[in-house]
DNA sequence: TTAGTTATTTTGATGAGTCAAAATAAATGT
DNA sequence: ACATTTATTTTGACTCATCAAAATAACTAA
């Protein structure tokens, strides 16, 4: 079995590659785990041994078909487990991400397939991140985001892209979550400034760095 | 933060002290914690050094208050995750002590307090293994055993004192979980055999090693 | 081109946890 | 009392994951 450093490594690949193909540079790994970049260098080694990733140096990093699949397994336990914390044990959504990042590697494959039928096989964790499926599918649709979306269309949010406990307490502040409608009023590239607006309630500013964070859609 | 290897030879010195203060031996907690006794040796020491354990060399070793606060705490978890596991998730009684095994290393205190509430405080595990109180007070009654019992007299089953799938499923098949009622028509020392009868059902023969792990009480 | 900047890799060291095997202490039996 | 058996401790070595700091390669701007 992968130990839960090589499964946070092999889940952080995947995240950093967008689910694609694309190569991960040391650096971005290094600080997405929170290691010295020569740590990443002296793991990549090892995993590429033992074939979880192809490494070309000087380039960067990418999962092999089994690296991947692991990964996969590792984001699915971990998307459940928010769930459940929020779902079932009513955890504030902003303080799961950390607790669900210990239960990703704790959990066996037959927990994770009867909390997936206890939650109702739900798609989306409770910040709209894509639950891969069973089977290794994981959703890779590319939305608009409030900073590039059209303004004053209606729009859903459907996902934010940003687990820290900060930013997911500004946007459960000011109703910004997952469902809720809203539309962007104004958008002024120069000040760096998006204005956005709830059906109900006062428009409300945020910079174009935290609007990229609030992925939406257009309502149907 | 305690590691989870730390976390487990606690917990077993605990469990090896009946909850009480006596010295557990190197040999016992090596081969609880299936390592060599070198290797607890070494531990031990270090955990003499955090102040876990009062080490007495050749002699043994007790947990400290501060030990024995960990380990209930991590017995807690265990015990809770099990009920979890067995009650929301419908997992095989059988099988819930290799998953608690990790779990009770992942779950922070907040997810322990809320998975307590949610089974509705639960004193028991499912193998009636007595639950650690949230201030740490741990029951330690002392209960008679179908090796020990009066003969013919009812009793009602309390406990399960081991964690071994072949046994759970052996006593499951055979209906002597904890709660049912059953009496002993028959112990036989020379042969080594205990017979028990259920209220309804033909009678049963067991070793009294098997006997001494079936934990019962008069019914009152 | 060439010098400087930045990213990556290499090297040497560390701590945690483990084992194998040798050394030692304690308990036991005659 | 002494030799033998058993439990414990010590020693030296190993793996995994990490860091600090030096070396190297690759990119960038003059
Ligand atoms: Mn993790
Ligand atoms: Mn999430
Ligand atoms: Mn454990
Ligand atoms: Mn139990």
């Amino acid at each position: 079995m992968a130990t839960s450093t090589v499964e946070n490594y092999l889940k952080h690949m995947l995240l950093l590659s967008e689910g694609g193909e694309e190569l991960v540079s040391m650096g971005a790994l290094a600080e997405a785990l929170a290691v010295v970049p020569g740590t990443v260098t002296t793991m990549v080694k090892a995993l590429a041994d033992s074939g979880h990733v192809e490494h070309r140096p000087r380039q960067g990093v990418r999962l092999t078909a089994e690296g991947r699949r692991v990964a996969l397994n590792v984001l699915r336990k971990h998307r459940l487990v928010e769930c459940f914390l929020v779902n079932v044990l009513k955890m504030d959504w902003a303080a799961v991400d950390t607790e669900a990042e210990q239960l990703e590697h704790a959990i066996s494959d037959e927990v994770l397939d009867r909390l997936d039928a206890l939650l109702g096989h739900p798609a989306t964790d409770p910040h709209g991140d894509p639950i891969p499926s069973r089977q290794g599918k994981l959703d890779s649709q590319v939305y608009a985001t409030l900073a590039t979306c059209v303004v004053e269309k209606p729009l859903r949010i459907v996902r934010i892209t940003d687990q820290s406990a900060e930013f997911l307490q500004f946007v459960e502040q000011n109703r910004l979550l997952p469902g809720e409608s809203v539309r962007v009023t104004e958008r002024n590239l120069a000040s760096g400034l998006v204005t956005a607006k709830k059906t109900a309630g006062r428009p409300l500013a945020l910079s174009l760095a935290a609007a990229g964070k609030i992925l939406v859609q257009p309502t149907r």
